[in-house]
DNA sequence: TAGCACTGCTTCGAACTCGAAGCAACGGTA
DNA sequence: TACCGTTGCTTCGAGTTCGAAGCAGTGCTA
């Protein structure tokens, strides 16, 4: 470490608290599009979309686990309300029987396209509405370079979880 | 309406990208070191952020949970949380019956205390050293407006929600 | 001052999330 | 081939979140 200032200059607490802020409530926004156009939940959505992106519409329950930075367990439980909405099937992977291959189906796809427009006529609305071009040039930019750092430096932080004192 | 693209250019769908991605990774490394430092979630950090940020440490729940973005049951469930963990009292507002007035305890103070060098550390580690000083002015400039721009937009959007089918 | 819509918070039930533990399959080594 | 650490997923229990409903206090109007 070069050095460690204990604070924060008002530069960057303010585009840390409008990067929080920004957040929040575009997720919140977007999530009531999601919600109300086709029923689905921010994480549902997204696990369709990358999935939708993937070769044969189809990925490994933890290659998609980690692209959506969830956990499996979570993911165990969102893929089975997806299979029994069917917009997606699961089937064990004749590479390795313990891996589940999850597969978009039509349904999902059909899913998707009636969704999307809509997804991204908000992120328009909402947040693009209110940049330039280049503005948005440079947000891709600095996001871009904020997010590889972020992807490298942890590669997969351990040190054992505590939530409050399991016992004394 | 002006114009709605069907789709978004790169640059923007690269930059909605880069923002969830850092906005995912950035929340989980911060969470993480808010539960190990100070046993603390985000929510109840950002709770304690705000109210030692306030006149006399305290604040009525209503604007605490709008502050934050986030529901008032919710933020009655964390208020019961942190006043049994002794950090926080509540108390009817004098001036209206209805009105819970939270306030910060010395022990808040103290937790909080606690666990900003590390949290401030953690930004600087995760998200600045990654950024120059322009890159930073600019993300606090670009940031800033499309908050701005999102907190006016919605004024408090309303219509139904609906979850699944609530019947055949 | 009686009536009444509204505001502020809490309670309640249902849904979602996570980590730990459990189980099966894999892949290396002897 | 038998063993064994590792990997991939699911099950389980506990904790957190939300919206709807409920309840009390407020303030406006007649």
């Amino acid at each position: 470490m070069t050095e460690t200032p204990a604070s924060l200059t008002s530069t960057q607490l303010g585009a840390y608290f409008a990067f929080t802020e920004v957040s929040s409530l575009l997720r919140h926004a977007v999530e009531k599009q999601l919600r109300d156009v086709g029923d689905l939940s921010y994480v549902q959505f997204q696990l369709l979309a990358r999935l939708g992106d993937s070769p044969h519409g189809q990925q490994r329950m933890t290659d998609l686990a980690d692209g959506v930075v969830y956990s499996r367990s979570g993911l165990t439980y969102q893929a089975q309300l997806l299979d029994q909405r069917g917009l997606v099937t699961r089937a064990p992977s004749p590479d390795d029987e313990r891996s589940t291959v999850i597969s978009l189906t039509e349904a999902g796809r059909d899913v998707l396209a009636a969704v999307f427009p809509g997804h991204i006529e908000a992120l328009h609305s909402l947040l693009f509405a209110a940049l330039s071009d280049s503005d948005i040039d440079e947000l891709a930019r600095i996001l871009g370079a904020a997010a590889a750092h972020l992807r490298a430096i942890p590669p997969r932080s351990a040190a054992p979880r505590r939530r409050s004192r399991p016992e004394a």
